[in-house]
DNA sequence: ATTACTACTCACCGAGTAA
DNA sequence: TTTACTCGGTGAGTAGTAA
């Protein structure tokens, strides 16, 4: 979620990747291509011996084919390699075309609250839906973190203005119970979760509650005023289709 | 043209590109976040040490703002450091939606013809159109290059699908001159000039003829028989509203 | 808790050169 | 002509640590 390493090739990718650009830029990216070493470290600014080694170990990572005539070898990229380009250009389409940043970071510190949200989260109404929309059956409770910082307090304050997965409220025989906007959470690069925002919540924007399927004080254990750090990603939809 | 070093950063943003983008990722390509040099190391898969050497590195770029409180500075990409992943991003673009190749390169060997080059260029109502189009009155004469593989062959038949530069033909009172397709081209990787193909030509598809303002022959030392390399770039529009 | 210095290691780049 | 090897210098990344 974010982090998960789909990429055990961080590393190569930040080193070839623009040596990868240039290459389509020639044409590879379609066709085959005439390209000798010597040209190719024209183009990428390096030296002849440079620019051969790089296009033996994109070869080896599967990201060219290629086939070595006497003057100059025929290179054209492959589905591995077109890949990574595409990969690097959905991120950049991202954080350029999109208003709503990838994820927001917050840190906190671990309260104590006086156990509604452990009332709230066992309604059943509402546990129904974490369960269908978030994908996961919440612990009974909340963790509630106090922001500290203003920096903090304002970006809480932005969440409002992002398209959150929303849980719609309900009413039993007693009262209603009101909507609640949840933003997938990642609490401290580790539990997976959700930051739920109730729209008349009994805390002001300086705290947020986090609910989780783990019970997230044992698992990061955690006390009362110990720091947090949660990331949370409004990008992310809802399991069922949800505006 | 396609090879004008605007960036005398080439370096640096093969170095400092994708921790940008992982910064912008975080959320700074539009806010300010909090981010430790700590929790950097973790994101970009390094240590904190190295993370915090290119904090000061982007600082120093001009591509970040950083204010270092004790806990963690705040952090935001400037606008040098925004057009950075906005360069990548267009290149990426050109390379991935258009069908349209940013250049072919070709190869070949130089010959003479028999000056019937030289006599279409000066034809007044030509030269006109290459002044107004490609922005050069062109040398009287072309150079020939005759294409010896069969890949360059299959390049040059491929031009024909490319939208080009078009110069309109004419009548004179004797006879009528056709129309003819130009491409913008750079000669052995120095001199800018456009590969002139005439509808009607005289020669077969092996061959492709350059016009361009300087003498070519003598800007690179070239005789009947020397090599040289042709890029050709079907991307790069006419100097006044062409379609 | 932070940031960022110094010192050290190792990987990368390019000169020379063989094939 | 090419490609790509070896090898030596340089610069990038990390551990330790001060502030």
């Amino acid at each position: 979620m974010g982090n998960i390493k789909i990429h055990g090739l961080r590393k190569e990718k930040r080193k070839f990747f623009f040596v990868l650009l240039r290459l389509a830029e020639m044409g590879a990216y379609q066709r085959s291509i005439k390209v000798s070493t010597f040209l190719l470290a024209e183009k990428i600014g390096l030296s002849q011996q440079t620019a051969s080694r790089y296009l033996l170990d994109l070869q080896r990572l599967g990201w060219i084919e290629r086939s070595i005539t006497r003057n100059g070898g025929l290179i054209r990229i492959t589905e591995a390699g077109r890949s990574v380009l595409r990969e690097v250009f959905s991120r950049l389409s991202v954080i350029l075309e999109s208003k709503i940043p990838s994820s927001l970071m917050f840190e906190g510190v671990v309260f104590s609250g006086l156990g509604e949200g452990s009332y709230y989260v066992t309604r059943e109404a509402y546990r129904r839906q974490f369960i269908e929309k978030l994908g996961f059956d919440p612990y009974p409770g909340t963790l509630n973190v106090k922001l500290l910082s203003e920096h903090d307090v304002k970006a809480r304050a932005e969440l409002d203005n992002y398209p959150a997965i929303e849980i719609e409220g309900f009413k039993d025989k007693d009262r209603t119970y009101g909507p609640v906007r949840c933003f997938r959470a990642l609490i401290n690069n580790e539990a997976e979760g959700a930051v739920v925002c109730a729209l008349r919540s009994h805390y002001n924007s300086s705290v947020i509650e986090i609910i989780s399927p783990f019970y997230l004080r044992g698992k990061l254990k955690l006390n009362d005023g110990s720091r947090v750090r949660v990331e949370v990603f409004p990008n992310i939809p809802s399991k069922k289709g949800e505006t």
